[in-house]
DNA sequence: GAGCACTGC
């Protein structure tokens, strides 16, 4: 035999296949899959060959080694590869600047070899930017081009080659989603899930996947990369054998620089004034550098950035030879992507050459604490608070909240003034709060929300027992009773809570189970072409825009495309009337509608409608457009049937069926009349509990599309009760008269409206 | 008569 065969003492957690028999000049002849040497490494590294792709290296590549070379991972190289070799599983913990991102995951592929046995190697993020350009950046660093050996997964967009990628960034959603038609993991010799800490509910839901897995596949290798504060608890979750012997650790140290903390010596009774209040501080008194404060939301972050704009020109006027000119920048996720890039724009100028040097204020939501980063900030201003998302599995709503953060964001928030020169973290509460009052972690999402989707997904997966499922931190009872109370009436799984067919397609849909099943269904209604753009629609941010200074004609514009029948019929108007006027953003800005909600309903749809060709679930409309409004409606019960509300008493207020919740239509509903029975889209609880996208529905179709759920003997007694109790009998005697065709014996009176006609409307007021 | 923390499929 010519060739020296590589596989000979291969450690016995691999059972990969025989590589091609490489040559004598390969730069990984004789290497070991998972046992790679740190000096076969560098050597291949340095080598004039890219192994990967045999072709020469780059100039460019050597510059680019050069300065890998220099972060922290680069140097801890050996020992990442022996603790690898070694371990199925690995946590990992690695500090901002570390380069663990970039680094880890190649060097798993220099030691794993995927490429030699048609496997490859995932690296999770919870972010699809984030997968994106980090897989640019490590297509530079190995000399290849992006897409072929590395490259992307993320929704809407494929970067990857069949049979030669072999390092696929992806987010965790993505991977969640290929585990549902692969239940092994199977294309895959080692997954990485990056920033683990951050505890996304598709993170969470592939840790208790792939600790399963990992059972079954010794082949398959894990790495749990993560911050600090949480290896402890993954260690121990990741330990396959025993609590006594917890997941390996491999720690690399950050890159940053000292951040010196302030807190205030009481608490203070309004964050919003003291923040301000500080930021003017710092602008006054400290040395040039940038500051960011972190605040809630929209409207708290305009109206500080109006408050300081002003304060800080005061500042100029009173004293401009020792006070330089300031500029305050708002940022938030629903802000137009150009007015986010204003945050990299550098600080103003003197106010006169050699005068004191300008300052930049960004004033940020959570988005800068992990999704954005911004160099230059030397001075952080932490209030404490954030808003987050919670569910009431007892009424089924999810609300949000201004809430204290936690120790770990609070350090997080900090460090973001240190990642060019040292910096400052003034915190407005007091040290004694930090220490006593703040929870170590934000709670994972897994414990805040709403699980219907979840479970579908855990169902799909093949997790026969979701009470049990070995969750990282197990969600309340009371909300997986929730999930699979609503997924069974859906018909999404049975009595046994077993996936039913009809659930096995609704998991295949990004939707949530009520809209799946609603699109399922809608065939048989002859409008699955209007229900797929209310699917849509319903699936992309708030598409219609209300400029403070311009509500009137905002409200106006909104008015002329308004259907009085139900929002979800004025969603699809809007989306028609786009189409329509050919995607015209112009179109768009005149009638007070975001261009960019509409091109996003756009790719939904598509996306949408090729899952439905996957599974013959044909397109067809009704022509007649009454007839077709009707259909729709009868379609929306199917899906939503437990999102109905009876108006009860005289000042539109209403009842949510079942719960008994006093909820109003919200403002926004474009309803010319307050119908008996309404179904709607969501329940919102901000100043006052009310119902959103809201569309009137007859209550014999609820009786109809929805019989289980409509048993009135499950019913509490009140008036909802009685209102359908009527309309049942007066049904049943309907059907004995059809049945039973005497005349005068059934109440109805012939051309009784059966749902088909269209009502004369009522104008409200 | 009111919003819209942030992600992801």
């Amino acid at each position: 035999m010519a060739s020296y065969n590589p596989y000979t003492s291969q450690p016995p957690v691999s059972s990969s296949p025989a590589p091609a028999n490489l040559g004598k000049n390969d730069p990984l002849f004789g290497w070991l899959p998972r046992n790679v040497t740190s000096e076969q490494v560098l050597k291949a590294m340095e080598g004039d060959v890219n192994p990967f792709t045999k072709r020469p290296h780059s100039a460019q590549y050597k510059k680019i080694l050069e300065a890998r070379k220099k972060l922290p991972v680069f140097g801890q190289m050996d020992d990442f590869l022996k603790i690898f070799t070694k371990n199925q599983i690995i946590v990992m913990v690695g500090e901002t600047g570390s380069g663990k991102t970039t680094q880890i995951p190649q060097f798993v592929c220099y030691s794993d070899l995927p490429h030699t046995k048609g496997k490859m190697v995932a690296c999770t993020q919870p972010r699809r930017v984030a997968a994106m350009s980090v897989a640019k950046r490590v297509a530079d660093e190995m000399d290849v081009p992006l897409g072929k050996q590395v490259g992307y997964s993320i929704r809407f967009e494929d970067m990857t080659e069949p049979g030669t990628t072999f390092m696929k960034y992806m987010t965790d959603g993505m991977l969640l989603r290929e585990a549902m038609n692969d239940h092994e993991l199977s294309r895959y010799s080692t997954i990485i899930l990056d920033e683990a800490h951050e505890r996304t509910l598709a993170t969470d839901i592939l840790m208790g996947l792939l600790k399963g897995i990992a059972r079954r596949r010794s082949d398959l290798k894990i790495v749990i990369m993560s911050a600090t504060l949480d290896a402890q608890k993954f260690q121990r979750y990741f330990s396959l054998e025993g609590p006594e012997k917890p997941a390996p650790l491999f720690k690399v140290p950050g890159r940053t620089h000292p951040v010196e903390v302030f807190y205030t010596q009481e608490p203070e009774p309004d964050y919003c004034e003291a923040a301000i209040r500080t930021v003017l501080m710092i602008h006054r008194a400290e040395e040039p550098g940038d500051i960011l404060l972190f605040l809630t939301g929209e409207e708290e972050i305009e109206d500080a950035c109006r408050k300081i704009k002003l304060e800080a020109d005061d500042l100029l006027n009173q004293d401009p030879d020792s006070v330089g000119p300031l500029v305050c920048i708002p940022l938030y996720s629903s802000l137009p992507p150009q007015q986010q890039q204003r945050i990299f724009d550098p600080a103003p100028p003197p106010r006169v050459p050699g005068g004191p040097p300008g300052r930049k204020v960004i004033v940020s939501t959570n988005i800068a604490e992990t999704s954005l980063t911004i160099d230059g900030i030397v001075y952080v201003v932490d209030p404490g608070f954030f808003k987050q998302k919670v569910y009431n599995p007892r009424i089924r709503v999810e609300s949000l909240l201004v809430t204290p953060i936690s120790k770990a964001s609070a350090q997080q928030r900090a460090g973001r003034a240190g990642r060019t020169r040292p910096g400052k973290c003034f915190r407005l509460y007091t040290e004694k709060d930090f220490m006593t009052e703040l929870e170590e972690q934000t709670h994972p999402e897994i414990l805040r929300t709403n699980l219907a989707n979840t479970v579908l997904e855990l169902a799909k997966l093949g997790v026969k027992d979701l009470v049990h499922f070995d969750y990282v931190d197990a969600p309340a009872p009371e909300t997986l009773m929730r999930a699979l109370e609503l997924l069974n009436y859906l018909a999404a799984l049975d009595d046994e809570g077993n996936l039913t067919a009809l659930g096995s397609i609704m998991a295949e849909f990004p939707l949530d189970p009520q809209m799946a099943k609603m699109l399922i269904s809608s065939p048989e209604f002859n409008c699955s072409n209007e229900i797929l753009t209310i699917v849509a629609m319903l699936s992309v941010p708030n598409v219609w825009l209300r400029p403070p200074n311009q509500r009137k004609e905002a409200d106006a514009a909104k008015a002329m495309l308004t259907v009085p029948d139900g929002d979800h019929l004025t969603l699809m108007n809007v989306y028609n009337n786009y189409v329509n006027n050919k995607h015209d953003k112009n179109w768009c800005w005149n009638n007070y509608l975001s261009a960019r909600a509409l091109m996003q309903a756009e790719n939904v749809r598509s996306q949408l409608l090729r899952t439905m060709e996957r599974y013959e679930i044909d397109l067809v409309t009704t022509q007649d457009e009454r007839r077709l409004w009707t259909n729709i409606r009868k379609a929306l019960v199917c899906g939503f049937f437990m999102q109905v509300a009876h108006k009860e008493g005289e000042k539109n207020a209403y009842l949510t069926v079942k719960d008994n919740q006093v909820v109003q239509l919200h403002p926004s509903c474009g309803l010319d009349t307050s119908p008996e029975w309404v179904i709607f889209n969501e329940f919102v609880l901000t100043t006052k509990p009310y119902i959103r996208t809201v569309t009137e529905v007859r209550p014999e179709w609820l009786l109809e599309f929805a019989r289980n759920y409509y048993d009135l003997s499950t019913f509490p007694d009140g008036e909802t009760k009685r209102a359908l109790m009527r309309v049942q009998k007066k049904r049943s005697s309907k059907v004995a008269g059809i049945i039973d065709s005497t005349p005068g014996s059934g109440r109805s009176s012939p051309g009784a409206n059966n749902g088909d006609e269209p009502k004369k409307k009522k104008r409200r007021g």
